[in-house]
DNA sequence: AAAAAATAAATTGTCGACAATAAGTTATTT
DNA sequence: AAATAACTTATTGTCGACAATTTATTTTTT
């Protein structure tokens, strides 16, 4: 992953405040921190063996990636999945990379596409090795919309949705996971959303990026019934 | 304006570094600080009388909305408005603010919809008396749009397009100004909008308030190359 | 005994000082 | 004289301590 000069949250961790982001990201969005539980700045601080003040600073950060809501005075707390956020987030989700679809028709060049057919193969080459592996499908599902939003070329598109959403989103997607017949026909959406860019059809890609969110939305919303949720 | 819990930036300022983000916000956005110039902590500290820990949040805020842009060890500058930044800006505000208009359609109560239109009457009757006066309708045009933006009751959507985006799309409409014949246009297209979400036509309202915005970002463009930027 | 008030404990927000990094200046070398 | 290197200055990042606010506990009152 390239380094890009508006998303500070994607940089090589420079600062200490950046290597707190990076490790307490991956601590919520796999879920050892529970779901809804207090965030205590003393008791993480000692932890990280660091002061509160790079600590709060990497907090401000979750916030703005919705991974936890702070209350003046009072204190954070992560984040808690449920079927609304869900509806919510993938409404939003829907739209912005639709959108991003759409201008990265226009805007990625030939190689660009090429290397993004390359890295579908490639991950066709792995998933046949290993069947029904749910976090290299997550990791190579992110990888392919990332390069695509990247391809949009809009920096505040790129922010919104790198920095800002796809904590969260994959938060749900590693939580409630992505079961065996939804992986495989994801890769042919992906296929078919490829084409429709190389084609220059920005249109198309659109449509064909809102069903496939559509559709995972629809796997997620399903785990989270079943949880009684 | 009420206050959203989803909106950190919103709230009434409780805490210092919350007074000082609203002040820092309308300084740039008036444009008291120049566009591009590098921002000193220690100097703002002293100006403001505060110590460097607030300071320091509130531009973390800062940079959360696009009016500053930081690189670490290194320091922060007033954003650039530029014809590309513009682009870039209200291509997401298009996508973005149509979303917000048809899920105000299904969403906002026959109340909501009254007092929206009560709004309207409201700056139409100042808008006769004050006739021209760019401000008054650069804060009433806003208030038009939060308002559907909230009435889409979609928790992320309202953070972005509130919290995100409104203050540098206020700095291009503050800096840039909205010019004469525009202005009562302005208001035809806002009534015609709470028609169709009034009829719950999302789709059409979708549509309206995307032409509504290309027109004001075509306004906005040619002022900009005017000026020669 | 339950509710309210007062007190105590803990947590968050803010401060001033120090350390690490970058920018600016002077001295040195080719 | 131009370029490089060493040094100085200034700015940012981090730390530990204090103040303000909230939460939990205890005490008092009805």
């Amino acid at each position: 992953m390239t380094d890009s000069p508006q998303s500070p949250l994607w940089r090589s961790p420079v600062t200490s405040s950046d290597r707190l982001l990076l490790e307490m990201q991956r601590t919520i969005v796999e879920g050892e921190i529970a779901s809804g539980s207090k965030i205590s700045e003393p008791e993480l601080a000692r932890k990280f063996n660091v002061s509160r003040a790079p600590l709060r600073e990497a907090m401000a950060r979750l916030e703005r990636c919705h991974l936890i809501e702070r209350i003046p005075n009072a204190g954070a707390r992560v984040v808690k999945l449920s079927t609304e956020g869900l509806r919510a987030l993938y409404q939003i989700r829907e739209e912005l990379e639709g959108l991003a679809c759409r201008l990265a028709a226009e805007n990625m060049d030939e190689q660009e596409i090429e290397q993004l057919r390359g890295l579908l193969d490639q991950h066709l080459n792995s998933q046949r090795v290993r069947e029904g592996e749910s976090y290299y499908q997550e990791a190579g599902d992110l990888d392919f919309h990332y390069r695509i939003i990247l391809g949009s070329k809009n920096p505040y598109l790129i922010n919104m949705l790198c920095d800002e959403l796809y904590f969260l989103v994959r938060m749900y997607r590693v939580q409630l996971g992505m079961n065996g017949p939804r992986v495989s026909r994801a890769f042919d959406e992906h296929k078919a959303i490829i084409n429709a860019i190389a084609n220059r059809d920005g249109e198309l890609a659109d449509l064909l990026m809102r069903r496939h969110i559509a559709a995972s939305r629809g796997n997620i919303e399903l785990k989270l019934q079943q949880l009684g949720k």
